[in-house]
DNA sequence: TAATAAACAGACAGACTTGTCTGTTTGTCG
DNA sequence: CGACAAACAGACAAGTCTGTCTGTTTATTA
């Protein structure tokens, strides 16, 4: 439990603690008490840094979104554009629910756990499932310049769906496969183009 | 508030209770009292027909799981086999979608809302996930038969990730167009096999 | 009519929740 | 040293939650 390095300031260990756990078990399921126990900080020490449990939730969407997008961008920046990067997507995605104990995808967890969400945490979860899309559409344009418009377009929403329903499936099933198999589906759509 | 029937049963004025809360609202964020105010029943009256909230959870799975498929079934009850049956899938999930607020799949919301599911209530949900890529597989048999194994395989998981991830999408920008496009790449790639 | 079962109302226990507030300790800077 | 800010511990308010329990009313059936 006390894995926190207390050298850390306390800002970023209420952020280390709540992205863990709201990861981990969910928004509403963690407490506020249970965050300070493992940050180990006071609770005025959080109200002094986060107004409320809603905003704390809409600073973890932004951090956690940020980080995904370097952690993608790590991963992939010694590969070439196109093919390879769109390939390693599907990787990408797959060794996070694993070395996350197939909990899914942070953000879909976070529409779904609150159907009532606030407009800002929509919004944050919304742009970042819009930068994915925008990462797969690049892809795309670098295997084939210039892409028909409309071609572009529905092979973009294809794939973008088919990982996060990979996603989903292997969440559900704990299990990688879907998202192996998704990757290798890829690979043959993306020779019909 | 009070649209239930006073003649209904009282296991069932509590069924339908618990099914428009848990969707609309989510399980965590109905309690227990709600449901007995807007079933119209007493609180005892409740643990009599059920040991606990989470028992009940699973009758509802359960219940809503059978109403799914029996709605699917008569939406594309005069509809042959195959191609047009693969749509009118799609067709049925946006309608839902639809007349539920864009509230997102009944079964994923479950899912991704109670990250330490029991045991009970993930299988139901497996199974019921397991049904619908065993009706996409019907279909796709329908249009192609023989069809080489593991090329029904692929299309099938294609077909089913693609719907999973429409619906997601879907609901997260409140908007059918991810899946009235998603099916318009289904009509295509049915044409090349 | 008497007996049995089901549903009723609602108080209650006990544990949880977020957020506030008081007062103390610590560390840093001039 | 003196002053200021940050973090501390923890009690507390006010509300929520699930589940239990007591005792009453209603309806059905023998």
């Amino acid at each position: 439990m006390n894995d926190q390095p207390k050298e850390a300031g306390v800002k970023e260990r209420i952020m280390n603690a709540a992205t863990r756990l709201f990861y981990q078990q969910g928004y509403r399921a963690t407490g506020i008490n249970q965050i300070i126990e493992e940050a180990q900080i006071a609770k005025s020490s959080l109200y002094q840094h986060f107004a409320s449990k809603d905003l704390l939730l809409d600073e973890y969407l932004l951090s956690a979104k940020d980080q995904w997008i370097e952690d993608l961008a790590a991963f992939t920046a010694n590969l070439p554009e196109g093919r390879e990067k769109l390939l390693a997507f599907f990787d990408f995605r797959r060794r996070r629910l694993e070395q996350h104990e197939f909990k899914g995808c942070t953000f879909s967890r976070v529409i779904y756990e609150l159907p009532n969400l606030g407009q800002t945490s929509a919004d944050i979860i919304r742009n970042h499932k819009s930068t994915l899309r925008a990462f797969i559409t690049t892809q795309l344009r670098a295997i084939k310049d210039p892409y028909p418009e409309a071609d572009l377009e529905e092979m973009t929403d294809l794939l973008f769906n088919l990982s996060e329903g990979a996603v989903l499936h292997s969440t559900l099933f704990n299990n990688s496969k879907p998202l192996e198999d998704a990757k290798k589906t890829v690979g043959k759509l993306l020779k019909t183009i």
